[in-house]
DNA sequence: CGTACGTTTGATCTTTCTCAATAATGGTGG
DNA sequence: CCACCATTATTGAGAAAGATCAAACGTACG
């Protein structure tokens, strides 16, 4: 495999990229950071609610989310990692985590302690706009992600989370002939939405039923973009992701 | 009016310090930011979607909301404002506006040129963290946000959000004797909440039947704080508001 | 004093949930 | 390779939370 002799956190790089220039000695500081490698199963915990994480960590390859858990014990899914992204930059400056995140796939993941990080972020302003750039499209994107849950029906919900993931994912390269395989059951998409299982099952059916997506197992075609984006009202603007980083305004 | 003396940019600082101690050269230079007042109506933008702001807006004195409007013309209110919070930290450093943000009430907004912070944050580390920690406590706010639409019932949700208004104002000592002065329509209130207004106004008489609250046209008394949390599943955690920076926890 | 906006209330309708059972699917040990 | 087990997916029927529609009532304000 090419892809275990790649450096960990040169997916970090990527997708810092993906918002600002970087120059070549910024590049190297970023891929000279102290860190350590993990390969973890799926379901692991990398943060816990109410932890004081001492680590950053980068999802070098694999699946997580990010999670709350109410006090009559439903679960909310907040958030969906794709290889690249940084997990915990949240805890880099706050001292306890107010959410988990847990592994949907196995997954490798870089550890990178908190200060390295800090202080790159703090002393070398490219870098400092990067991560800045980088937690306020998060935002953006949790931003969305009320609207989906606060104010769209369930089949826009689901339509919606489709296009979504598709976006981000095509924006790494990680798209595949307009399709790919979607890391969750249907229960956990059922936690992203705010739905039920048994609704999602009804919804996804009904999506394939009028030819917008099709399914073989957890694999997810596109079989009409156009018509998907409609269904899920969806836009990608709040990705903030420029149109020629990726291809997808043709996809 | 003593506040009409007070410096504008003295609330954003006071906010600022709620998350990090900052060195008094750089208090300084917060306060000798170049900035321009102006006093607005209820109902106006103070920046809307797609909009290419050239300025950071702080909240002197009144209340604002961010909504996301959907396809079929229904809005999400994404997060309520309240005075000294600065508006437009994303469009520091994102070109394009992925949301709106509108007054609630008549209010003071002093613009900030967007370079002029950004250098700041960019040169000066204590600030860098300061606002940093800001954009983080907001996510998180937003990622309970989404929790509190996504999985909590319509009672729950009302009554955390009263919870989430309570803390945040006591944090900026704005809360009168165990109440205050709600600054929005119930029709608002269900925009906030993912409700619609009749239903928002059954759940506050039940609230206020049950001695949670009493009401007095927009006023908001916590009639029973302790159990007026249990019912709206609150723990202040997510606020980042460390306890010794208010009286809520006695409150 | 009338108009506009916000609140309150009732009656009915829909979406989605709940409960429950069955069918696939993938992984595991023998 | 096969039987078995644990998940996950699928389907049906009934229940419930909340939406919708419609109307009346207050209150602020010009």
């Amino acid at each position: 495999m090419s892809t275990s002799k790649e450096h960990p956190l040169s997916y970090l790089l990527r997708q810092l990229e993906l918002y600002t220039d970087l120059p070549v000695e910024e590049r190297r500081l970023v891929l000279d950071l102290p860190h350590r490698l993990r390969r973890l199963d799926a379901g692991s915990y990398l943060v816990r609610e109410g932890d004081q994480p001492t680590n950053c960590m980068v999802l070098a390859k694999g699946y997580a989310y990010r999670q709350k858990v109410t006090g009559d014990g439903s679960r909310q899914i907040i958030a969906v990692c794709i290889p690249g992204d940084a997990v915990d930059l949240q805890n880099m400056f706050l001292e306890v985590s107010d959410h988990s995140v847990q592994l949907l796939t196995q997954a490798d993941v870089a550890d990178v302690p908190r200060e390295a990080l800090q202080k790159l972020v703090l002393t070398r302003p490219a870098i400092g706009t990067a991560i800045i750039k980088l937690t306020l499209v998060e935002a953006s994107i949790l931003r969305e992600w009320v609207v989906n849950v606060g104010r769209r029906d369930a089949r826009e919900r689901i339509a919606h989370i489709l296009c979504e993931f598709a976006v981000r994912l095509e924006s790494r390269g990680l798209l595949s002939d307009h399709g790919f395989e979607l890391p969750m059951t249907q229960e956990q998409l059922a936690d992203a939405t705010g739905l039920t299982s048994v609704h999602v099952n009804r919804v996804l059916k009904g999506l394939e039923a009028d030819g917008l997506i099709s399914r073989k197992r957890r694999h997810i075609h596109y079989a009409d973009w156009r018509a998907l984006q409609d269904a899920g009202d969806f836009s990608r603007r709040y990705l903030h992701i420029s149109d020629h980083d990726t291809i997808a305004q043709t996809f």
